[in-house]
DNA sequence: CGAAAACTTGATTCCGTTCAACACATGTGG
DNA sequence: CCACATGTGTTGAACGGAATCAAGTTTTCG
C-alpha cells in the first residue's frame, strides 16, 4: 500500500490496468486538482496503476493525514466521498462506452468528455484544446488499436466534425459530435452539489 | 433523486446504462447484503438504472437515515465508503474485461467472478452454482451479442472447462478457467480489511 | 543531424455481428 | 390436460468492423 496520496497540481496522469496477455486499458484521465491515487491508498491492495501522461507537479500527502482528514472532519469526508462517487460514475460511463459503442462513437464521446473537463479545469476552450495523449494511449483508453484510432479520427475529420493538428483538437460542430458520441454530460456530475453529499 | 436506498435481502439485481441507440451495458450484479442504489441516492442525479434480476426481497432505507449514519458514525462511514471503493474497483476490472479481452476470456472471467462472489455470499459452491441470468443478460454484461454468448459458452464446455444445464454452471477445471479468464480475485477485495479504511 | 517516437496508409485476416430459422421450456387460459 | 403463446436457447450462413501485419512518412528531441 502506498504511503502517500498525490494531488495533481499541473499536467496529466492516468490510471490503468493490464491483462495477463499485456493488453492495457486506461481507466481514467486526471488533471489539475485531482487526487490521483486516493483509492489505492485506502484499499489495502492496489488493483491498478497510476502513471504520468505529461510532465507533472504533484503534492504528496501522507496517507495518515488523508485518513485523519477523511474521518475526523465531516466536511472533508463528504468531499472525498463525493469525489469517489463521481469517479465511479465516470467508470460506469467508460464501461458503457467501451462495451456498447462503435469506434466512431467511442472516439467522439471521449473528445466531448475532454472538451468539457478541460474547460471546467480552466485548461482549454470547449471547442479548441490540446489533447495530451498519443494515439496509442487513446487506443488504450478506447479499447481499440492505435491504427484504428488513427483511421477513426481521420474519419471524424473527413466528416467535418473536428479538425486537428498534431495534438490539438478543434471541434467544428459540437452538437453533431455530441450526437455521434451519444454524449450526455450528466455522468460527469459537474454542477456543484455541495448540499447533496 | 431517490428517497430510499435499498438493501438486498434475497435475490439478485443489477445496475445498467443504455446508449442512445438502445445498447445496454450491465455494470454490476448484486446479491444478498448489497446496498444497491447507494450511489444514486447520494449523487443528485442518478446516472444509471437499477433492476431486479430475480424475485427479490429488499429493505428500504430512507436516504436521510443513510446520510445520518454516513456522517455521524465514523465506523459506518468507513464501512460505506469502503463499499464504494470496492464497487469502483470492480467497475475497473469490468472495463478492462470488456475493453481488452476476447469473448472467451470475458466469459471465463465473469464465470470465475460469480463463483467466488456466490460462495462468499453463501449462495453456492465455487465449483457448482446457479447462474441467475439469461444469455441475453450475460451478453449485456459482457458487451457482446446473445448469439455469441451462446457459442462462447458452448466453446468453454467443449473444451471441458465447464459443464452446464440450463442455468447451472459446474466448473470442471477451476485453474484452467481462471487462466483462460485471466482471473485474479484481488480486485474483489474479499479479504477483510477492517483495519484499513 | 540522426535516431527514436509518433503518425499514416494499404492489404489481409478474423472475431464477432447480423439475420434468420428452429428447438425447447415455461407458463397460461380454455 | 391440452393448445397456444412467449421467452430462451441453439444453430447456420453471410457480412462487416476492427485487428493484424507491414511498410512508409512525419515529428520530436537529444
Amino acid at each position: 500500500m502506498q504511503k502517500h496520496s498525490c494531488l495533481l497540481l499541473r499536467g496529466f496522469a492516468y490510471r490503468h490496468k493490464v491483462t495477463g496477455e499485456g493488453g492495457r486499458q486506461i481507466m481514467s484521465i486526471h488533471m489539475k486538482g485531482d487526487v490521483v491515487d486516493l483509492q489505492n491508498s485506502l484499499l489495502r491492495r492496489s488493483d491498478h496503476n497510476v502513471q504520468a501522461l505529461t510532465n507533472i507537479d504533484v503534492a504528496y500527502i501522507p496517507v495518515e493525514c488523508v485518513r485523519e482528514l477523511a474521518f475526523d472532519r465531516p466536511n472533508v469526508s463528504k468531499a472525498m466521498w463525493y469525489e469517489t462517487l463521481v469517479d465511479a460514475s465516470i467508470f460506469r460511463e467508460w464501461t458503457l462506452n467501451v462495451g456498447r459503442r462503435h469506434a466512431r462513437e467511442r472516439a467522439a464521446h471521449l473528445l466531448c468528455e475532454f472538451a468539457l473537463r478541460l474547460e471546467v479545469a480552466g485548461l482549454g476552450a470547449q471547442l479548441h484544446y490540446e489533447l495530451p495523449m498519443t494515439q496509442e494511449q487513446l487506443a488504450d483508453a478506447l479499447g481499440m488499436t492505435p491504427v484504428h484510432v488513427n483511421r477513426t479520427l481521420k474519419g471524424l475529420e473527413a466528416e467535418g466534425l473536428i479538425e486537428r493538428t498534431r495534438r490539438s483538437v478543434i471541434i467544428g460542430d459540437w452538437k453533431a459530435l455530441a450526437t455521434v458520441g451519444d454524449f450526455d454530460p450528466n455522468y460527469l456530475h459537474l454542477e456543484p452539489e455541495l448540499g447533496t453529499v
